[in-house]
Order: structure tokens, then C-alpha cells, then sequence
DNA sequence: ATTAGCACTCAATACAGTAGAGTGCTAACA
DNA sequence: TGTTAGCACTCTACTGTATTGAGTGCTAAT
């Protein structure tokens, strides 16, 4: 069975009446709206043939029709047309992202504000990650007697810190001497070095310094680490109560429980690759996003990929809009992200 | 009319039954489960005073009756028994928190998942407060060429940083000075004196490097306000989802929507003065909150108040356990903090 | 003061009937 | 041969009605 251009029409019609109203489309209100030249009877006909093909589905035998997860694959692959937000909107992301400069953290979090506001969709964003850049330099700051401040600059520029709390009391210039030793070390490693790090060799050269050294450098490694998996934010959850997909309660509370895992959000974002990912239904991985699309899409610095932002809704989505954001969303990201940094 | 305390009796029963069932409290139950010795027929005269008094009600005339703003109020008053928590779960709080030393960040995010597991509500948290605490130190890391590190240290021991990035380069002996300088003029200020600092005279005696100065002083005072209204985390949101009376979708979009202004969350917290506030329906000031009771108490740095955790869920809430796990939980908090800070 | 008994109220449930939307099939038509 | 009108059929959603049962308030007896 081939797939005329009318079957085409007819599909995108029922995908696109379906993504508005959330029921399933018949034969007549096809007919009415969207191929007024048509009857009712002869779009039934195609309606039939592109069940068959397994692009459409009926949820009993006296309703009308609805998309399934490979309809939609066919639409945003072939049928739907791109960028349909507007210059209004995609200014407004630009101005939006001007007003926040300064902390990273504060774009990002607004990042994510803006998306699901944007969007009316729930929203996912990821802070820029370490793991994917290496460290420049380290510097050790005291702040008290036996407190220490340790700074880790990477070459995306990205600033990680914490508060190392030593069990004696260190003078400056040992401070400098172990920052410089640190420096040696680890200056230009990544993520991946980190993990295979052989402290016994470092302290083995530590020059008598072993003790604070011994305290200090496994609360670096930490530092890369937690800040590596725990910086997910997301926004806009309560929007999907407005759904009739999730007027069963049951299904909403799995949403919320699947969105307080910060662990799995964050698998989710660090899995994307590609620039854009649009993953419709059962394409996902995740038993808990079976009945979810997710739009997700990677921010740069400097062309190198650092982290990423997505949104999740029903498969029922505005793709073209909201593919269309997202992008936007993560151009500026990466353009503003890169100017900040190497200004 | 008098409060015999066979009414006492009575008002306790519907209150803990209520609790557990949600359900209108009807004579016939409390006759049978809570005052055997007593007939229906008398529990009814003795609610219908009750009634009268102010502290149940009936949401129509042939269901039981519910507990009041009011009646709740005079159970948690005069009424419940406290520290209903057992030695297992006050272990349980303790060692949990023994793993999670370290960031104090890490520490807030851990607590509140607790609170909200061991609750089955929902719980939100502020991280350490700044504003209850004035600057001890203010230090200049030189990162980059034009690229400045600033750390604030407060008197509780709190540290805050923000990345500071200058129009010029920056040599690192005027760094020096500079630093001097802002510690000669904000050492010693909280955060009410901050809002009225005076640029413009520390500008006047900048000795030449008043263009430096004016752009790091206002980035150091913006970083003392965001950080101070910006950290509250909470958790559990999806708990109410399994409570009745959020089975009404609307509801639990209000709910959700509000814990996402975290701007009106914080507001709630620092609104916390007393070491316990028990807020209870309509005594919360928040329309949102209306139907909810809220428990909130505040932890110490050296018995200096320094931030506050609390629960939120609906009136009818297991007011005694959830008492003693917050209580629980900010002592345990100040004690660790209060440890780590002056170890 | 307490209790048994009774009439009354009201929400919730179950049930039957109806309306309406939509399909599939057949036969007629261009 | 593709398209369309017509019709019987299916199934959901809605509506109205009757029933049930939990609970109350009142009255009179204990």
C-alpha cells in the first residue's frame, strides 16, 4: 500500500486537530475542516488504509481516530513544517537572556524557566558539565587558620568550588607549595582522568606535606564528581496538570515522582548527542516516558558540547513549536555561555 | 459552655480518626471505637455543642463532623501528646546525616528529602542565611587575567562566592589593595547595613582605582541578595498527590504552582521567628496555603538562627509525629553545622 | 443525665434509557 | 475505478430516577 499525498493530508490533519484537542478525530470533522472538497465516507476509506500501515489508531470501535507513536515519527520527519515560533518570541528569549547575565547558575535556572513557560510543557535543563572539559588550574585560598577554599578553573572557564576544613592549621606559603604541587598534577586532566587518579604516587612526592595533602585532594575529586551529577533543574511541572492525559491522578503523582529523581533527569539530559533529539513515546528509553515525547538539545561553548535542556509532554506535542524553542533556547545558550566566558 | 472533658474525649477522637480516614467522623463510630461506654445517642448531644463551640463542623447535615481550623488548634494546644517519634526513627535522622557531611549544600538537599520521606508531606528548606549573619571577610582571587574570584566569608561561617569579570586586566598587587580596601569599609556589616551602603564615598577614596572598584562592590552586594532569596529546595511534592483531598486536579495544580515560586516560599521561611510555628489553615497568612497546616522551625549556627526547615500538608496532618520529626530534624542540623563550622 | 427509637436529610451508587459521534459496508454514481 | 450517499451497527457519555446507607436531631422513656 503506497501513501498518496491525500493519505499525508489526511494524517497531519488528525495529528494536528489531536494535538489541540486531545480526542480523537473523525471522518467528518476531516471532511468539515480540513479537506472540505472530500466526503466523509471516502476519507473513512483512507482512514482504514493508514490504520492498517499502523500510523493511526482507534481506542474503540465507535471513536474516532488517534496518532500513534509512528504516525507522529512520520510527521515530524516528513510532514510537519519547521520553525513556526515567531521573531516576536525569539526575541524575547534574547531579551530574557540579557537581563540575567552574571552567574551561570542563574542563567541556567532562568533557562529553564523560560522553556516551560514558553512551551507550556514541563521543562529540564542541566548545568554546564565538567566531565566534559578538563581542569586548568587549581587554586587554594585560605580563608582561616585550618580552612581552605579550593577553586577549580576549567578550559570552558567553568568555576567549581568547595570548602575544604583541615584537621590542622596551615601557613600560607606550605598552601602555595601544595597548590603548586596540586597543579602538576592535575592541571589538564578531564573527568575520565580523575576517576583513574593515583594518589599514592602524588603523596609518595608530597615533599612531607602528605597529611594535608591526603585531606585535600580526595575532597577536590569529590567536588568534580557531585557537582557533576546533581546540578539538574527543572520547571513548569505543575503545567502538565492541565493535560487531560493527566487527569488521572495516578499517572500525574508517577510524573512528579519521575521528576523528583534528579539521578535519572540527569541520565536523561546526559544521554543527548546530537543537536537536536526528539524521542516520541515508546522510542524512550525510560518505562516512566513511554507515554511522554521529549525534545532535547545540546548548548556549547566554544563548539564543544557542555550540557543540555529538554522538554517533556504528551506525545500528543506541539513538535514544530516546541522543537523550535528549544532550539532557539540553546543557541543563545551557547552564544551567550561562550561570550561570557572569553570576554 | 463548659469544656467537660468528655467533649475533650470526643474532639480528640474525631481529630485522630479524621486524620487517619479523611473521612466525616460520624457518633456510631466514635461510640464504637474510641467511648465504648457511651451511646451514639449522647456523643451526638456533646458534638453538637461541639459544633456550637466553634470546633467541628459538618460539610451537610447527614455527614459526621470534621475538625475545625479551630479544633486542631486546641488539639496540638492542649490536647495531643507530643514526641510520638521513636529512639528508631531519631537514629535514623542522625545517621543519615553522619554520611552526608561535607557541603553544607549537600547537607540542606539531604535534609529535606528526609523530612519529606519520614513525613509524607511535602518539606522545604533554606539553606544557611546570610542576612542573619554579617561579613566576616571579603577575599580577591585572581583567576584569570581579567577574571576575579570573590569569596565572602560571614561570621557563622558561611561561605559565598561569585565570579567576577572585569572590562580590564588586572594586576595582582592592586588586587591586594583593593581587597584591603573593601575589608576597611564592609568588614563587620550584615546585610541591612549592605542596603544603604554608601559606593559613592568609598568611590571618593579610591585612590585610583575607583573603575575597579565600581564594578566589583555592586556584583559582591548583588551576590549577598540572590544568594539570600534563591536557595530553598523542597521535596515530596508528589506525597499530596496521594492524599484525598488533592484528588481534585485543580487543587493540585494550585498546589504545585506555588512550590514553584520559590520567592514566595523563602518568604514563608524566613517568616519563621520561634524555634517551632505551628501554622494551621487559615491562620497561615498565604491564600494558598489556606488549607494546609505547616510546621516550621528554625536551626543555629552557635544558637545564632541561621535559616529554617518545615513541612506543608493539609490540615488534617499528623500534627504530633510531624512536630517531633522537624524538632528532630533542626536539632540535628544545628548541632552537625554548628560542628563542622568550628571544627 | 442518658439512651432508645424514629423520622428525616443527603450523598453516593446503581441502573436504564437516550443521544450522538463515528465506523464499516453496500450499492449507486461519475 | 475512485468517490459518495445511505444505512445499520457499535460504543461512550450523559441524564434522570430509584435505592441505599450513613448520619443527624428530636422526643419520650429510663
Amino acid at each position: 500500500m503506497d501513501m498518496g499525498s491525500r493519505k499525508r493530508l489526511i494524517l497531519q490533519a488528525i495529528i494536528e486537530d489531536y494535538i489541540n484537542s486531545a480526542e480523537p478525530v473523525g471522518s467528518r470533522t476531516i471532511s468539515k475542516k480540513y479537506l472540505t472538497g472530500t466526503s466523509p465516507a471516502t476519507i473513512r476509506n483512507e482512514m482504514s488504509d493508514l490504520e492498517d500501515m499502523g500510523y493511526i489508531e482507534q481506542p474503540h470501535t465507535s471513536a474516532g481516530r488517534i496518532p500513534s507513536d509512528k504516525g507522529y515519527r512520520l510527521y515530524v520527519d516528513k510532514i510537519m513544517k519547521q520553525n513556526t515560533i515567531n521573531e516576536a518570541q525569539r526575541e524575547m528569549i534574547k531579551r530574557e537572556f540579557i537581563e540575567s547575565l552574571g552567574e551561570i547558575d542563574r542563567l541556567i535556572k532562568h533557562a529553564s524557566k523560560l522553556l516551560s513557560q514558553m512551551t507550556q510543557y514541563t521543562s529540564i535543563v542541566m548545568a554546564p558539565q565538567f566531565r566534559r572539559t578538563s581542569i586548568k588550574q587549581v587554586q587554594l585560598l585560605r580563608i582561616d587558620r585550618a580552612v581552605v577554599l579550593a577553586v577549580i578553573v576549567t578550559d570552558a572557564g567553568i568555576i567549581k568550588n568547595s570548602v575544604l576544613r583541615l584537621k590542622q592549621d596551615i601557613q600560607p606559603d606550605i598552601l602555595v607549595r601544595i597548590t603548586n604541587m596540586i597543579n602538576d598534577k592535575m592541571a589538564g586532566l578531564n573527568v575520565e582522568d580523575i576517576e583513574r587518579f593515583d594518589l599514592q604516587d602524588m603523596l609518595n612526592n608530597s615533599l612531607g606535606h602528605s597529611e594535608i595533602i591526603e585531606q585535600v585532594v580526595p575532597e577536590l575529586i569529590q567536588t568534580l564528581f557531585y557537582s557533576d551529577t546533581s546540578e539538574v533543574y527543572h520547571d513548569g511541572v505543575s503545567n502538565i496538570l492541565n493535560l487531560p492525559e493527566y487527569s488521572d491522578i495516578k499517572k500525574a503523582r508517577d510524573f512528579l515522582n519521575t521528576m523528583e529523581e534528579r539521578e535519572l533527569l540527569f541520565r536523561v539530559l546526559n544521554d543527548v548527542r546530537e543537536d537536536v533529539k526528539i524521542s516520541i513515546g515508546k522510542e524512550n528509553n525510560l518505562e516512566q516516558f513511554k507515554e511522554c515525547s521529549l525534545i532535547t538539545a545540546t548548548y556549547k561553548i566554544d563548539n564543544k558540547v557542555i550540557g543540555s535542556v529538554g522538554i517533556i509532554g504528551p506525545t500528543r506535542m506541539e513538535y514544530s513549536k516546541a522543537i523550535s524553542i528549544v532550539e532557539c533556547m540553546t543557541n543563545n545558550l551557547s552564544e551567550i555561555l561562550t561570550n561570557i566566558l572569553k570576554r
